[in-house]
DNA sequence: CGACCAAATGTTAACGTTGCCATTGTGCAA
DNA sequence: TTGCACAATGGCAACGTTAACATTTGGTCG
């Protein structure tokens, strides 16, 4: 056996089954207008040499990559996991793979995540913003890359799509009303933070809608500990039986301090939160919250880059709802 | 202004710049053999036509990707977003861009992993392993396409990396015997998990190095749920000062559990877990538990394999340990 | 029996980049 | 002035694949 050639070419499978390289590239391709025993024998050459067709080679014959790209200026984030699971999906579907960057936040726009990937394998792109890039209301897409951008912001020249902050407030106030509580309290968090700003607006303007004043939140950070806080010092109105948290972990913390002054959830006092975060690690509760579809979130982006597949589409935003999931902490008034 | 051209190619920056295809290309890779001012006039003639090099047509010329390709067969998996930090920060690090793609668990074979990834743009491959597959023994790497696999098993052809489960059993034991703790409670996880069984034997073989027979363990199932119900039955064997659980919602659930038949944590028992996955979410505990560092674990990998970057390096096997993070569940007798 | 058609296969060229070698220009020592 | 070294640039070919067109073969029909 001689030494390992560099690399199996169609050239190299051509001649050991004496056919010609379109033959060989045909039955790769599973022409039907190639002989059944033909085929047969180049198959078998290829299995001999051990050819597998060439990315590069194909690539830039076709002037496709058949690649998404995905850019991110933060790998670790929630949700961002279920998302690339959309993203993995969608590409698997349309026989697409998925090339994740990691984009340098420094200075974070969108200009730098599209320059990082206009140099990769990529037919088009899809970018996570956590936060308001500098440049969103200037940039403009690489010219033939279709980009996505998941924010809920909508932007002039790039589809948008994520989770549906306002809707999701929407969802919670109008089931928490529904089981007659006449006002829901409403833990915040940091301003700086666009979705849950957003989750605040749907709070306050569902209220509103429903001819009910809202009542002062509580600002928190994220944390069960400020949760925590927040049902101590909630814990004392009278007018408080339903509180909605901004996310599960504050609301996690809210019910342990509401128990620490001695009320009981939901027997006293309902709580819902946002996110489905809890999962399996709280033994006594199944929290009455909202779980988000991102992996519908990537699935959405993706599909829009691999289902348009070189017909240019145009400009869309899409915002996808969540889903309220009843658990035991919400009491029904009525 | 004419449409807007397919694709600008050095040739078209070449004719524009008025130089050679070879001189373009020489500007793109800053080579010291271009005069300053023809470089700039380059430079010029690219940003005017928006040239973009071409990543088909380069690697068919060199003959590599700089990509490394990703294959799990679950996305969703705790860990999985850190080693994803890991993966995109090493190919970062070494210029080289991740290629993520979902294998179908059916079967769940090394093969299909590796077919899966053999059409695509990459110079290596990692495949996530979640449970054994049922080709481990016999599965030969593509030739020409290093593979490494996350797992704890050693593989004769593969690379492997993973976090030691072993080590972080031991590293829970001594610190709860150095604590003076007599003996340590155990609850474990379902049979079929490769990384739990390992758990399992670090506290088996600890006790025993300490010259301690291990207790009864009480099996779990990953969930707080069946932490609750351990704690419940735990409380009740006065030997139990000391209980480790295979993973934090078992230990949170396990507190919470004791709480319920009244002990105290860490008063009259202590906890421990493994995971750091609580994080936030738990207000009122700060829970004595390892902290994997699968970011580290991703890093290794993508390193092994764009480190040797065409340079043939040997099979290695690599268990990273993780960290003891002290919370306040764990008291100390002495 | 020749003309014609379809099926099966072959030939050529091009995608964009860059390594290798050739060529031209420039300054300096002999 | 000639010869020579070196800097700057150009020409050509090849990487592996496949679209478009060309050719061959075998068979059918008038």
């Amino acid at each position: 056996m001689a030494a390992v050639k560099k690399s199996v070419s169609v050239k190299d499978v051509a001649r050991l089954a004496g056919v010609s390289e379109q033959t060989v590239s045909r039955t790769v391709h599973d022409s039907p207008s190639v002989r059944p025993e033909t085929k047969e024998r180049v198959r078998a050459a290829m299995r001999e040499l051990g050819y597998r067709p060439n990315f590069a080679g194909r690539s830039l014959r076709r002037g496709k990559f058949k690649t998404v790209g995905v850019a991110m200026f933060n790998i670790t984030g929630t949700g961002n996991l279920d998302r690339m699971e959309g993203f993995a999906a969608a590409a698997d579907k349309h026989g697409y793979a998925i090339t994740l960057t990691k984009v340098d936040g420094h200075p974070y726009t969108l200009e730098s995540a599209s320059s990082r990937m206009s140099a990769l394998p990529v037919d088009g792109m899809v970018v996570i913003m956590n936060r308001m890039p500098a440049d969103f209301g200037t940039f403009e897409p690489l010219p033939g890359m279709q980009t996505v951008l998941v924010t809920m912001l909508e932007h002039p020249l790039c589809s948008t799509v994520d989770n549906d902050q306002f809707d999701c407030s929407r969802q919670v106030v109008e089931y928490l009303l529904g089981r007659g509580h006449k006002t829901v309290h409403f833990i915040s968090c940091p301003e700086r933070s666009l979705s849950g700003m957003r989750r605040e607006e749907g709070w306050r303007e569902t209220l509103r809608a429903h001819g009910i004043e809202p009542p002062q939140l509580v600002r928190g950070d994220w944390t069960a500990q400020s949760g925590y806080a927040a049902g101590q010092a909630l814990a004392d109105d009278p007018t408080c039986t339903a509180i909605y948290a901004s996310n599960d972990a504050m609301a996690y913390g809210c019910i342990r301090g509401l128990e620490s002054r001695g009320k009981c959830v939901p027997q006293d006092v309902s709580v819902a939160g946002v996110d489905d975060s809890l999962g399996d690690i709280v033994p006594d509760r199944r929290l009455t919250t909202v779980r988000f579809d991102n992996k519908r979130v990537g699935m959405w982006a993706v599909d829009k880059i691999a289902g348009a597949d070189g017909g240019a589409s145009g400009v869309e935003h899409m915002l996808i709802p969540g889903v309220l999931v009843e658990g035991d902490t919400v009491r029904d008034l009525r």
